[in-house]
DNA sequence: ATAATATAGTTGCCTCGTCAACTAAAAGGT
DNA sequence: ACCTTTTAGTTGACGAGGCAACTATATTAT
């Protein structure tokens, strides 16, 4: 119902105007959501937490920093997420010993867990989305990302 | 720096585990990120708004709930940006006669004046945007786009 | 050794987006 | 007419994410 109202509304508009951003932002929202809905059934964590424990459990230890460095979070978002992942005890920081800012990171037994639960579990979800698309597909897509990305960087110039 | 570091991180985990959901969601980052330096330079409007005053603009008049269904906006996020774009006089909502419940909305004269300028400009951005990209890359990535949300969708089972 | 600068991490503030509860009006069924 | 169910729109609560100020420690330059 909404579809065929929407042809009458926007005159070509959508179309021109706003696919791009529209649909990714859409896309986006999805993915997210589905990720979400996974690791919360499964793990009882968030996809931000999903991504830390990830890296953490991958390479061993962490500090605080190369966790931001790897996921490209925020700053504020990592500190808080990590509080909230040693306070449910999944994650536990101790001081580095050569210097005293940095917190390394690691995972309890309880958040080793956790990874290797999820793991799998993200993994078979990550095929089942590329199942849904051709190797040239894949290929394309990545290759449009990329080329979007970078020209959404530029192009500020009025 | 940060490049090479990942490398070194994830021990593949990034690529198989994350990469659509990061990149679809670092990619709408940066196409919001975008729009919204635009919008708010030219016009001094937010992308939602921007997204209900092009509807509104393009139908000439238009309800708050044809504007959710065109749009796929959240209501509430609907209502609010409606309260605003009234507050600084860019829409005016009218009752409707025949149900009592529905408010008409339209621009008035400052708010045309917003769509008519954002209007060439978001069109240029789009069209930017597009020339990075082959005819075929862009309906590959269409198509894409439309796989991944269904595949999305599907799938919470476990 | 000391002063200036850079880095690690925390915190507060703000906006965006989602969800659910709520009010009011309309439509449908009896 | 009366009761139930839809629909329009508002509001409150909450998590995500971005941004900037701040503290504490390390590094660099003099």
């Amino acid at each position: 119902m909404t579809k065929q109202r929407d042809g009458e509304l926007d005159g070509g508009l959508r179309q021109l105007n706003q696919f791009l951003t529209y649909r990714v932002s859409r896309l986006h929202a999805k993915l997210n959501a589905q990720a979400s809905r996974i690791l919360n059934k499964s793990v009882g964590i968030t996809l931000n937490q999903w991504r830390m424990i990830a890296f953490i459990g991958g390479a061993g230890k962490l500090t605080a920093s190369e966790l931001i460095a790897a996921t490209a979070m925020d700053k504020g978002l990592v500190s808080r997420n990590v509080k909230s992942l040693i306070a449910s005890g999944l994650v536990i920081s101790s001081p580095s010993e050569r210097d005293n800012r940095v917190q390394v990171l690691s995972l309890t037994p309880r958040g080793k867990h956790v990874f290797e639960v999820a793991l799998p579990r993200m993994q078979r979800r990550q095929d089942d989305l590329q199942l849904a698309l051709s190797a040239d597909e894949i290929a394309t897509f990545r290759s449009v990302v990329d080329k979007l990305e970078r020209a959404a960087e530029k192009m500020d110039e009025i």
